[in-house]
DNA sequence: CGTTGGATTGGCT
DNA sequence: GCCAATCCAACGC
C-alpha cells in the first residue's frame, strides 16, 4: 500500500499547535519485531506546549518525560493509570519540551493482530483513544524515544492531510489545567474519535481549525 | 521515605 | 453516569 513518503524533520520541529492539526490524516506505520507491519490513519491528536501546566514537561524535564526535551519527530510514550501506555510526538525544539498526543486512529492494515493485542475485532475499539491506540500498536517502554522519522519500528507518512475545514477543534480530554486551550483536533465525523468528552464543552459555533491557533 | 493522583478504560448500576 | 483497576512518577517531609 502506498502511504507516502516519510515525514521530515523539519516537519515536527515547528510549535505543537501548528504541527497537530497538521498530523490528522497522516499514516503510523508500525512494524513489530516479527515484522508484522501495521498501520493506521491519524484522527484526533492533542498539542501539549512549553508553559502548558497540563503538560508532563511543565516543571522541567525528569527521567520521564526526557525525550520530551529531545529532537523533533521522536516517539514520547508514558505509563498512566497503573495499566495504559499513551504516546506522542515530539515537536518544536531540543529542551522546548512540547509534544502531540496521539488520540485515535483508524485501523488500515494489520487488524487481526490488532484486534489480538486489543481483545476486540471491532474495528472502531481497536484505535479509539490514546490508550487503545498503543494497546492495538503494541507501543510501551521499548518504544519511548523511537525516531519517527529515521527509526524502523515506527514511521510516520505523508498520507494525504486533511483540509483545515474538515478539522474540529475543541478542548482537550481528561485534562484538570490548561482545559481552556482549544488544543484537541479530530476530523470532524470520523468514526474513529475517542469517545472522550472536552474539558470544557464545545460550543456549537467556531469549533474550525480556520482561525489561527495561540499559544 | 510516604502520599497522592494521573493526557484512561471498561464494566456495572 | 459512576467507579475500580493497578502502577509508579513526582513531590513533600
Amino acid at each position: 500500500m502506498r502511504y507516502g513518503p516519510r515525514l521530515p524533520r523539519s516537519f515536527f520541529a515547528r510549535r505543537s499547535t501548528q504541527v497537530a492539526p497538521e498530523l490528522v490524516g497522516r499514516i503510523l506505520v508500525r512494524t513489530l519485531p516479527d515484522g508484522t507491519r501495521l498501520a493506521v490513519r491519524l484522527v484526533e491528536v492533542e498539542a501539549y506546549a512549553p508553559d502548558d501546566p497540563a503538560s508532563h514537561a511543565f516543571r522541567g524535564p525528569t527521567p520521564r518525560n526526557l525525550v520530551m526535551f529531545g529532537p523533533a519527530g521522536h516517539l514520547y510514550v508514558y505509563f498512566t493509570y497503573g495499566m495504559h501506555f499513551c504516546s506522542n510526538v515530539v515537536t518544536g525544539r531540543i529542551d522546548e519540551g512540547s509534544a502531540v498526543l496521539l488520540r485515535a486512529a483508524e485501523p488500515l492494515e494489520g487488524l487481526e493482530a490488532m484486534a489480538r493485542h486489543r481483545g476486540t475485532d471491532a474495528p472502531r475499539l481497536l484505535c479509539s483513544g490514546p490508550g487503545r491506540l498503543a494497546q492495538a500498536l503494541a507501543i510501551g517502554r521499548a518504544e519511548n524515544g523511537a525516531d519517527l522519522v529515521r527509526g524502523a519500528s515506527l514511521e510516520l507518512r505523508a498520507g494525504e492531510p486533511v483540509a483545515a475545514t474538515r478539522i474540529e477543534r475543541t478542548t482537550r480530554v481528561g485534562v484538570r489545567v490548561g482545559i481552556e486551550k482549544r488544543w484537541r483536533y479530530l476530523e470532524r465525523g470520523s468514526l474513529f474519535a475517542s469517545p472522550g468528552r472536552p474539558s470544557v464543552p464545545t460550543s456549537a459555533t467556531q469549533t474550525s481549525v480556520s482561525g489561527a491557533s495561540r499559544r
